[in-house]
DNA sequence: GTGAAAGCGCTAACAA
DNA sequence: TTGTTAGCGCTTTCAC
């Protein structure tokens, strides 16, 4: 491991003039610099960005917490960060939350340790615990995709109550009468398109069943979640003439409970999710939804998190997008 | 922010008994470490991983480097290694190199810099360049997924060229007398792959014609691929009766193309991939391949890193892992 | 333009 | 059991 030290060593001079040299200072001179950037190749320097940091008060480095890398909403938004991220400079630290509440606070815990620069995360409830520490110890924090409810936090994404709305409205005006809806285990997400599923039907004058909800219990994944809360539905499918899914994954477990009852959508049920990917990544599946932009929300949240690490409160709150409704087959009145 | 030097004042103590009470060393009385435990939390105390990684000269990090994470296979590895890595304690940075050497070396590069205790990298190209530099300066890392030609390097998962070479020769077996193989952008895998592909064509003294291997030229993406490669086939598809993908993600393109044709696979076609998924999360897609368990690799390429962390170079090679053909609906014949 | 000294927050010897 | 001292590798004053 050689060091700035060995460097100076071996020209003679002192470590602060290579400290200066290699970071491009302006009181060097340009003979000194090129010495020192030479031998610094020459013999294979790295420089400690642990050390450097713990001076500079400042890791380069960022968090981000997601639920799952495995549901492509989130594989796009991490992947559109990590490299406009990596771009700025940032190494990114990774984190997966399990769509635990606890897990997430145990990341967001561990990585703030690491002094992370800032931090993105996608919320697994609607009030994160740990949000009033951060913001004590000045560390900016970004919530996107999954609403939260603290005021004064930094959000970035469609209100998940209303995208709820808008795609109940669209079930009923295409003349669903009676419309399921179809939860996974995420606690913050569920609350809000519950609320939206629920105002929309209120504002429509019809019933709001609680029988008509439908959540697991136990599941983790999104996808096993889309197949437990099938069997939940199992012997009720026939009551429904529309459901509203509260993501695009959920899907998966609803097709297949469809096909083993003989039924298709569109023609037996109008299916539709509040919120899902826009690009229609997936040419098998045609899923009427909100449509999500993790390349939107990844550079909002980004530069979101870059205006607070350089202005602190006085950065811009971001306003929440608005969700626009793509009408794909599995909805379409035939 | 509160160090442990505001404690120390605050109990009128050293900073090193803090120290050894926060960190659970033994030589400290049971009374002082209650009392400076309890303070600490009063104060909101975070300890400084930069600060002990300097003098531990051990980050508690780890560094994972990924074509793209949108890619099912790559978005499981992951997300398994992170959770597991962080149950050991690890924080862990992601690195996206986009199908990019360039990228994947930059990555390489920022995360040493960072001190990560060590890397798992799935390589772009056969031979990465900074093998030797991290070698010297015993930097432990742990290739996976991708095969890698360097004799003494660490390399976790299947070797690609047998992975080709199975396929291709249950195609044969299926009756193909034909095959195209259609390649990503991903130089060190292509390479394998097509090096499988013809050696098997060989040992069953089959014409190797160059004309029947498809390259995209442009495409980074590996679904983008998919339908680039396609596109060049386009005129010359009724010349095959058997396709090799070099990944199950290609097979969106080929899909496509093959609907444009009024063809569908098994019936015109057999198609088949050199790697994919174990498990058949995708319901609509049943493409016989080699299949691959990130679960595995992760857990394996996990483990021999901690061995070298702990135990340097005499930390055991991992064998290569055996590739189990899993035939589908793609590839059989009726 | 260059160097000496101090210190970021912490741990690891060693003394007391 | 506790405190003292000396760093980890770097940046930042401030003299020279």
């Amino acid at each position: 491991m050689v060091t700035m030290e060995d460097i100076a060593i071996e020209l003679g001079c002192s470590i602060n003039t290579v400290s200066k040299a290699l970071n491009n200072k302006p009181d060097v001179s340009p003979k000194t610099r090129k010495l020192v950037v030479d031998t610094a190749r020459r013999m294979g320097y790295v420089p400690n960005a642990l050390a450097k940091s713990l001076v500079t008060k400042s890791s380069g480095t960022l968090g981000i917490v997601v639920p799952s890398v495995i549901v492509s909403i989130y594989a796009e938004l991490v992947e559109y960060i990590m490299k406009r991220a990596s771009k700025r400079g940032y190494a990114t630290f990774l984190a997966i939350s399990s769509d635990s509440e606890e897990e997430e606070i145990e990341a967001v815990r561990s990585l703030y340790q690491k002094r992370v620069d800032g931090l993105i995360v996608v919320p697994v409830t609607s009030s994160p615990s740990y949000h009033e520490t951060m913001m004590a110890f000045k560390e900016p924090v970004v919530y996107a995709c999954n609403t939260v409810d603290i005021p004064d936090a930094y959000f970035v994404g469609q209100k998940l109550e209303d995208c709820a709305y808008e795609v109940t409205k669209h079930l009923l005006a295409q003349g669903c009468q009676r419309i399921a809806l179809m939860c996974s285990t995420r606690a913050g997400i569920r609350s809000s398109v519950e609320k939206g599923y629920r105002l929309c039907l209120e504002d429509s004058c019809l019933p709001v069943r609680e029988e008509d909800i439908f959540r697991p219990e136990t599941s983790l994944r999104p996808r096993d979640s889309g197949y437990e809360v099938a069997k939940m539905m199992d012997d009720r499918i026939d009551e429904f003439d529309g459901v509203l899914l509260e993501t695009d994954a959920l899907y998966f477990g609803l097709n297949r409970l469809m096909e083993s009852h003989g039924l298709s959508a569109p023609d037996d049920l109008l299916v539709a999710a509040a919120i899902g990917l826009e690009a229609d990544r997936n040419q098998f599946l045609s899923l009427t939804s909100i449509g999500i932009k993790p390349e939107e929300i990844g550079e909002a949240a980004l530069r979101c998190l870059d205006d607070q690490v350089r202005n602190g409160d006085d950065a811009v709150k971001p306003v929440p997008m608005e969700g626009r409704i793509i009408v794909r087959r599995s909805s379409r009145r035939r």
